[in-house]
DNA sequence: TCGGGACCTATGGTCTGACCATACTGTGGT
DNA sequence: ACCACAGTATGGTCAGACCATAGGTCCCGA
């Protein structure tokens, strides 16, 4: 039979799901203000404590942040913070090697890849002038985390030419979650020449449209970057499903605190 | 000048940085518990409230469970559920129209399609087995429901043939979000005879290891799903960036609470 | 010897109250 | 008009208490 278990939702997690269906019914857009920790509390019946942990939850997934002090910012703002959420996420998860660089390396190929085959249309002179600045600072860079600074803003402005804003938050979080490996890529490299061809061979393919070339340049660059890349060995590891590693915890669905 | 705010790191982001800190330098695997909350709270000099909320986030990021009462199970064990986090984080962002259900329903086109492209010496029985499963069962499903439950299966069993856990879980999420719109239009369209006929022709793609005609496939059948994905119109909305939308914060770091 | 029930206890979950740091707001003096 | 100071609302933190949960322990009876 399909017995559950019962399941207590915790207090915390009815002040989200209220905030939540606060957001939705009443038609909160980024920049409102939620009430104070205090006056929450009281209107839900609960502990400041579990307010401040549903507060909390909210500011880790990048949807609200606080600010102590008095005035029209201060107090729980609602915000749009994908990309530090998803950067955390990656952050910690690779930590734990229920991700692996190659996946992180390999997800960020796809949406470059993904980006510039659908720019068509979206690639405007914004872009293409934010390209040729990074690429000039690049090339003027002294550092090799200089150097990474500059590259990371070249590949993100990639990623927006899918004019897709998870795409680029994502493109965020990879990026971070790979910033430390570029850094000591570079220094390995020493000389960036390489590097500077590929970015340039990218960038030319981008402004006259081809964008099989672009993909291709792409993938020659990235994998260049990420050795790992070239062979596909198999991402045998500690997580074995998308959730859940190991743990033969009973129903696995898709959905979890909602 | 370059001058920053002193941004004073609060009690418990201090404490998540230092339970990362011993997962990298202790090697803490998933199944591995952590201190109890009160012993923490002791050692790290801070309030169990400091430490609660850093547990907090790292529930919320998938990286730890907790478990009241007794025994080997008991407390604060890490885990890996990073598909549980980006289904929080989609459906939030999507709630504060800080995402768009077409960015979503694209971003998993991009997905599918680049697995079903990347699947060479990929694909095993066992994928094939539950494919045809996933497919048995929607065509003896007796309600919406049910129907897009076992579609789900499907679709993210073609996910997992990238081999990618990352992209795995990213459509766990994906799926959990559009499940509500998924439904409503598995009702809408009543008779699922054309949505059968996709998911059967992409079946016989990947069996057959047609790499680009299983892409063809998908295509069509995520056009038909979504009609928004039609026409790329532009997604102008709240959150300009990746990160930050409206707020004129100083230095729109990638990382944030690292 | 074995089974079972009552009790023990470690763990997370929650609430209350207090205090501090911060930063705007208002007020009064110059 | 300007400026300094007190007022106050806000988040950040701590301490302590109590409840709920659930495995562990021990003792008694069969």
């Amino acid at each position: 039979m399909g017995w559950e278990p019962v399941r207590r939702t915790r207090a915390f997690e009815d002040v989200i799901a209220q905030i939540e269906r606060r957001i939705a019914e009443d038609g909160l857009v980024v920049g409102d203000r939620l009430p104070g920790e205090r006056q929450l509390a009281e209107q839900l019946r609960v502990g400041r404590s579990s307010v401040r942990e549903a507060l909390r939850v909210l500011e880790t997934l990048g949807v609200v942040a606080s600010q102590a002090g008095r005035g029209p910012d201060a107090g729980a703002v609602l915000t749009a913070r994908p990309a530090a959420a998803l950067a955390d996420l990656l952050r910690l998860h690779v930590g734990l090697s229920s991700l692996s660089m190659r996946e992180v390396a390999e997800t960020r190929m796809m949406i470059e890849q993904w980006a510039v085959r659908h720019a068509a249309g979206n690639v405007t002179p914004g872009h293409l002038d934010r390209l040729r600045a990074a690429l000039a600072r690049m090339d003027r860079a002294g550092s090799a985390d200089e150097f990474v600074l500059h590259d990371a803003e070249f590949h993100l402005t990639i990623a927006e030419l899918s004019g897709n804003r998870l795409l680029a938050a994502t493109m965020h979080a990879l990026r971070a979650t790979v910033q430390r490996h570029a850094v000591e890529a570079v220094e390995r490299l020493g000389v960036t020449d390489p590097l500077m061809d590929d970015h340039r061979r990218i960038y030319e393919a981008i402004a006259s449209g081809d964008a099989e070339e672009a993909a291709a340049a792409i993938a020659d660059h990235l994998t260049r970057a990420y050795p790992d890349l070239r062979d596909p060995a198999d991402p045998t590891g500690p997580a074995d499903a998308p959730d859940s590693a190991g743990t033969p915890g009973p129903a696995d669905a898709p959905d979890s605190a909602g």
